[in-house]
DNA sequence: TGGCCGCGTCAAAGCGCTTTGGAAAGTTTT
DNA sequence: AAAACTTTCCAAAGCGCTTTGACGCGGCCA
């Protein structure tokens, strides 16, 4: 059933039919209600592709998700980020279009979305420092917002992030005020921007108390369990061991608390763990006495956002970037304590 | 940049210039040739709304996942199919939209995509048993493969699925093997058909040994790690509580562990523990000796060979649907042991 | 020399929609 | 009663592409 076939069953022109349809007032309102029923009833939606075609618009939003062919890990929060940014297309009747494309040729696939012109706009994700896609994308007149940021260029970009320097800042921080001093931290891979800022927080935490930081203590790689888990195992067998784990998601919390489990240390007690908690909805962190103390922001809320955000840009591209800068919460659970007194001292 | 500039800007017709972009043989070598610079030099490629409407076909198939309003979980192995799958659209030129949809109005979405036209075909996530989008999918004469299957219909359509029971079933049975008697199933939803399956192979092996199934020892809910933890627990502290436990997901297999953990078991001597493992690439089990022992199917393959699937389908419609069903490895890992030797017997 | 064939090219139709620029009624104003 | 609007509808153009059917032009064969 097309528009064509509808108005000659209704015995009027498509220009009503559709004017009918899209609530244009110069419509009978008797006349308005025969074409919806008949709509209906027919089960009538008009062809995405011709509309697109005939207004401009695609009414689609491109996620373009960087996949390292070396390291082939798909951050696990892309999935609640997607959940609620659905939330915002599915209201606004927009389609999310997906692609992950391996990091080498992004710069090919961002041009080939513009010139094919099958989004209205898009959101990139995994923001690196100094991402070069940065100033490709500001060339190509698209609408564009950045989950997160990147360091390194001017920031006249539409974006939306969370304070990560500020909230690992704070956590260690928290951190060193229970006692600690030997703080180990598990990041990302810290080519990406988050986990940059993230180091940066740490490290002007431990300046401000005058703790040298320790090359020994600080990892970066791939956030799975097993950097967790295996990175602070070969730490706690050291000599002078950590007292602290500054963990960069859940996933590597779970590790760290496995290498603790294993040499017999117990968390909040012989073995403190911060994390950052994306409230990944699998990996819920408890409601009542969460499990890890975090610094915590909804990923899930995040996506959202970006989504709303760019899309009233795509409504309204005029004025500067929107931008916005979120904090993260710090809550107190059950795997942070003071630092144990030193036996040898 | 669309086709009609650049045809004027050669001095050729469109039609000559869109039969040289697209592989055409009655256009002269050096006409083609001369078509193909131009083109890459001014950055043209096709409009993919016209192209679209002009061929009949969109380029894009859909994905359509359920999103239980009352739940609210992401099932994490999404991330890791879709990874799959877009291997195999890349190559094939399609693009993958996404679709969230509450489960309360599945029906209308899928109607509406059927109607409106925007995907060559469609990908059919998290199938319950007896699911009533198959049989509406199958009037909608819209290409679609199930991830999965749906218990209760006659399996007369495309699906991929892992064999679900067959797994649990030997898994269960090398438990009983190593002398467990007291087995607890952690189960995901079981109105989702995976689960249905995964129950039926445990409660086979269990019956073909004579072991009276325990109420008390199965679970079922959204596979989160607090669900591991938590139900294990409980179990634990009770009176006769299981020496070995089958977990749905590694997730909850984490979970599981930190139930043991903390109440001073040895995971693989006072508590065995078997889990299907998607190989989600951010918990990887271990590559030498896996952490835990697990039925084990790669969830991106999965992704990969549905989308291949899929797409043949929709190149070439017609003939029997396209079915396929794997095994899952069953792999031995440090989390399981001999049943311990009864305290009081 | 004329008719035929294949090659390379083109004009135009069509995909299904929106939107512009009327136009035929009916209503109000002068 | 004529003029000026309103209201309600329509025909047709246009979005950017593919594809059909036709045509001009050498070369080949008879």
């Amino acid at each position: 059933m097309n528009l064509k076939e509808l108005s000659e069953l209704l015995n009027l022109s498509q220009t009503t039919v559709s004017r009918a349809l899209n609530g244009y007032p110069e419509v009978r309102d008797e006349t308005r209600r025969r074409v919806i029923e008949a709509a209906e009833r027919h089960n009538y939606m008009p062809n995405t592709r011709a509309k697109g075609l005939a207004t401009g618009r695609s009414m689609s939003i491109g996620h373009v998700i960087p996949l390292s062919k070396k390291h082939e890990i798909l951050n696990p929060i892309f999935g609640d980020f997607i959940t609620g940014a659905s939330e915002a297309y599915v209201a606004a009747g927009y389609d999310l279009v997906l692609s992950l494309v391996p990091d080498d040729d992004q710069a090919a696939h961002y041009r080939s979305l513009g010139a094919k012109n099958n989004v209205d706009g898009l959101i990139l994700h995994g923001p690196m420092v100094n991402d070069s896609r940065i100033p490709l994308l500001q060339d190509l007149d698209l609408p564009f917002l950045v989950h997160g940021r990147a360091s390194g260029w001017p920031e006249d970009y539409a974006y939306f992030d969370m304070n990560n320097r500020r909230a690992f800042e704070r956590a260690t921080r928290h951190l060193i005020e229970l006692g600690h001093r030997r703080i180990a931290f598990v990041n990302g891979r810290e080519e990406m921007d988050f986990a940059h800022r993230r180091r940066l927080g740490y490290e002007a935490a431990l300046a401000a108390s005058a703790i040298e930081p320790d090359p020994w203590l600080m990892v970066s790689g791939d956030m799975t369990e097993s950097l967790g888990a295996e990175s602070v195992a070969r730490m706690l067998d050291a000599p002078d061991p950590p007292t602290a784990v500054l963990a960069s998601s859940i996933v590597i919390a779970l590790g760290v608390e496995r290498a603790a489990r294993a040499r017999g240390l117990t968390v909040g007690r012989d073995l403190s763990i911060i994390t950052h908690d994306d409230e990944l909805s699998y990996l819920p962190n408890g409601r009542d006495e969460p499990l890890f103390t975090a610094t915590r922001s909804s990923v899930r809320e995040a996506g959202r956002r970006c989504a709303e955000m760019l899309l009233g840009r795509v409504a309204n591209p005029g004025g500067p970037p929107p931008q916005e800068l979120v904090e993260a919460d710090l809550i107190l659970g059950r795997s942070t304590g003071p630092a144990p007194k030193k036996d040898s001292a």
